[in-house]
DNA sequence: ACCTGAACACCGTTCAAGT
DNA sequence: ACCTGAACACCGTTCAAGT
């Protein structure tokens, strides 16, 4: 008994749809069939009729979000001619709070439980504290201590996710040495 | 029945050191409390005695990783003086294959199916491809271009992990607007 | 073509009873 | 102090039967 009609007979899409905006909210974790069904109006027993199970859909789902992305990004940013503003226009993009983001977001962090949040917070403002000393202690102001800082954070966070995602484990030390001196270069001045 | 003696009594840090490693290698959807208690050599009902619920095992598991981790920070980096060296230090550190980073990054995103880091993967190569062919435009060489996108692609991931977990929320178009100018400066030359 | 309703398996949680 | 065993709730999955 939903906004929409209550006669009507489901779709597949409706179910992805509805998938998706809890996967926006709540993270994949939050995808349950029983509770999506008593949503839709009908019984859990008539969601098999259009999947064959409850990660069927949650690929579904994905695979229709990751088409949406896709358009965007041909539609808005791979037309612009100018490679440095391609790319800027890319960073505002990426940052504007569009349901892409959100969905991707959720992907990208285990939020299933507010401990688990208070927690990731909790470590990271420990981490980005001690960082932003060291850029303190080399000279920059306040402000851009924290700038920096955050910038230093984001590229760890980014690093261990792609390590995982691209080659599904962390790399060995050898190849941790090269990648620190990598990015030392590119974030710590006179280094 | 596993490698100890099968006749001791569990602690709770028996739970918790069991769980961490669940945690390391499928990430905290993967603790469960009957496998667990079976992995064991215990029924589940034992495992009220120690803990008031699932949440709370992950809980002080999670918390017990924390201050190992904390320990681990406060030894072998802090101590060294020089910040542009403690700095080095932290990357080197950071990039080592350690069960702390293996936690940190399950925490980092949901593989808690195959089909959900199959589609972070696809997802991902695409974009970095086309980060790479702008600074290719821009005259990098082919290697150079692939370092800096991954190091722009990790800015991004950073970026949008940090705001769900600090702020709890994507920023809005203005802070957007704001943040891609900062990181353009960073990461784009002549723009 | 799409949905219901009943069944079963598995895991989370409770609790009285055991040692 | 720590564990067992039985019970119940809830969700995933199956399937025969309905419209």
């Amino acid at each position: 008994m939903s906004e929409t009609a209550k006669k009507k007979l489901l779709t597949a899409i409706d179910w992805q749809e509805a998938a998706l905006n809890v996967i926006a909210h709540n993270g994949v974790a939050g995808v349950a069939v029983e509770p999506l069904a008593r949503e839709l109006g009908v019984t859990k027993g008539s969601f098999y009729w259009h999947f064959s199970n409850r990660m069927d859909l949650v690929k579904q789902a994905l695979d229709r979000w990751r088409s949406k992305d896709d358009k965007l990004v041909k539609e808005k940013i791979l037309p612009i001619k100018n490679p440095q503003k391609r790319l800027l226009a890319w960073f505002k993009l990426s940052a504007e709070p569009f349901q892409t983001h959100l969905i991707y977001s959720t992907l990208l962090a285990d939020r299933s439980h507010a401990i688990i949040s208070k927690i990731l917070k909790e470590v990271t403002l420990e981490r980005l504290a001690y960082l932003q000393d060291s850029y303190k202690e080399m000279g920059y102001g306040n402000k851009q201590a924290k700038s920096q800082s955050l910038l230093a954070y984001s590229v760890y966070v980014g690093f261990l996710h792609m390590s995982k995602t691209l080659y599904g484990s962390l790399p060995d030390s050898h190849e941790a040495e090269e990648y620190a001196q990598f990015v030392a270069k590119q974030l710590i001045p006179h280094s």
